[in-house]
RNA sequence: GUGAGAGUAGUUCAAUGGUAGAGCCCCGGCUUGUGGUGCCGGUUGUUGCGGGUUCAAAUCCCGUCUCUCACCCCA
């Protein structure tokens, strides 16, 4: 019979791998709960509709990337590819922004774009991220990118280099996005062919293009800076005073844009300095979406977030930072008669809180401590029958090979001592 | 979606048209009482799949699938 595959870019995380994976979904929940964030957890499956309308229909993610399809009762559902548009769903499903209109959520959990597989990049992968609903003031966006970067320097990453711009708002938009159309029309016949197509929907996308042409005419492109209205301009300043007093180092990147229509004002990125992510350099981004809420049908609702994922962290994060193992203790008979007193001695020690293998079998000694060796036990316990005799156990130490006869009741507390 | 490379044991790889192999891993043993180093032994394969050429194919040809990397975009 064939055997069968996971999905294309789809894969297994083997239990070899969690302690990675724990010490940054655990020092990410740890993390931003100390900021006061509180866990939310929306379905996997959505309207097709939210994400088209939230994300933007001329967006990579809702144009080529989504698992959609329409399901036995007719209905047109998406398996979701990012975080805040479900948030914001949840956000107006549930009445917060009559009851309690700022929040402050994080999430995380497996993501869904159909894209062709690389080095960092998968189909089905794992994001974590943070949204503060409900909140203008730039000290939002400062509180966020803090958190986002304390965060990754938690996990022992760094440097790290945060780029920041901003888009403006809707004071600046329209007329930025007009001096853009302008710019490009003027050499409409060198721009590469997504491109032109660009210039219709979203001539912003047009300052990110790698293409060569696009590049060239990029160079003398109006920038947003001098098309930034007064209130997004004393925003943003804001938030760089704001981070500068914070000690968060920070390059202002005037081209930089990002691929999902909601962001407004203040966009970030977070880059690692690593070859271990391949093509890909940004582990974390994030930004302003003033709009979303309106668009998504509630009142206008300024926000900011950021997401990261999970599998291109790991990739760059020192083995340092793994999540320890409790100490393991691993309990070996001698004999037949001695399997049930190892089996006794397992149990107690479970019960009191300990992390305890043990054999099944009365296999030799040497086998059941070549299991142990495999396991890494730091501690093994030896019930044979001559301690047996004495109502003792040796408790081996597996690093250094010394050990020492104990009385079964006092096993607990010597292997406290020693740890 | 476009381009490139690669598919042989769990894994890393050898075998260039003539009987599919090695290291590592795994399992067992080396006086049923001592792991890590050592020694002995053992398991593991429709050579990704399908077709073609040939007396003979892992090897050459065609197709297909998968994986990897890059472009695009993003996390």
């Amino acid at each position: 019979m064939k055997t069968l595959r996971s999905v294309k870019g789809m894969h297994d995380v083997l239990p070899r791998s969690m302690p990675a994976w724990h010490a940054v979904e655990e020092g990410y929940r740890e993390l931003v709960e100390r900021f006061g964030y509180q866990e939310i957890r929306t379905p996997l499956l959505e309207p097709i509709e939210l994400f088209v309308r939230g994300i933007g229909d001329s967006t990579d993610i809702v144009e080529k990337e989504m698992y959609a399809f329409e399901d036995k009762g007719g209905d047109h559902l998406a398996l979701r590819p990012e975080g805040t548009a479900s948030a914001i769903r949840a956000y107006l499903q549930h009445g917060f922004q009559v009851e309690s209109p700022q929040c402050k959520w994080y999430y995380l959990g497996p993501m869904f774009r159909r894209e062709r597989p690389a080095k960092g990049r998968y189909r089905q992968f794992y994001q974590a991220g943070a949204e503060l609903i409900g909140v203008a003031a730039p000290a939002a966006d400062a509180e966020i990118i803090d958190m986002a970067v304390q965060f990754i320097e938690s996990l022992g990453i760094g440097p790290v280099r945060v780029l920041l711009n901003s888009l403006g708002g809707e004071q600046t938009r329209p007329l930025y996005r007009k001096a853009l159309v302008e710019h490009y029309s003027k050499h409409e016949q060198k721009l590469c062919e997504d491109c032109s197509r660009r210039l219709e929907r979203n001539p912003l996308r047009i300052l990110d293009c790698k293409v060569e042409g696009c590049r060239a005419l990029s160079v003398d492109a109006p920038s947003v800076h001098d098309y930034l209205g007064e209130d997004d301009r004393e925003h943003f300043d804001e938030v760089r005073r704001l981070l500068d007093k914070g000690g968060t180092p920070h390059q202002v990147e005037p081209t930089m844009v990002r691929g999902l229509d909601y962001y407004t004002r203040t966009i970030f990125e977070v880059q690692a300095e690593s070859s271990a992510l391949g093509a890909q350099t940004s582990v974390l981004g994030g930004g302003r979406y003033d709009n979303l809420v309106k668009q998504l049908g509630g009142r206008a609702t300024p926000s900011i977030g950021f997401s990261f994922g999970i599998e291109r962290l790991i990739m760059v994060m020192p083995e340092s930072t793994h999540k320890e193992q409790v100490p393991l203790v691993f309990v070996a008979g001698v004999g037949k008669q001695s399997l049930d007193r190892a089996l006794d001695i397992a149990r107690t020690l479970r019960r009191q809180g300990r992390r305890v293998e043990v054999a099944h079998t009365g296999a030799s000694l040497r086998s059941q401590l070549k299991k142990a060796d495999k396991l890494g036990a730091a501690f093994a316990v030896i019930a044979g029958e001559e301690e047996a005799k004495r109502g003792g156990a040796t408790l081996r130490n597996m690093t250094d090979g010394q050990q020492i006869e104990v009385r079964v009741d006092e096993l607990s507390a010597r292997l406290e001592e020693l740890r």
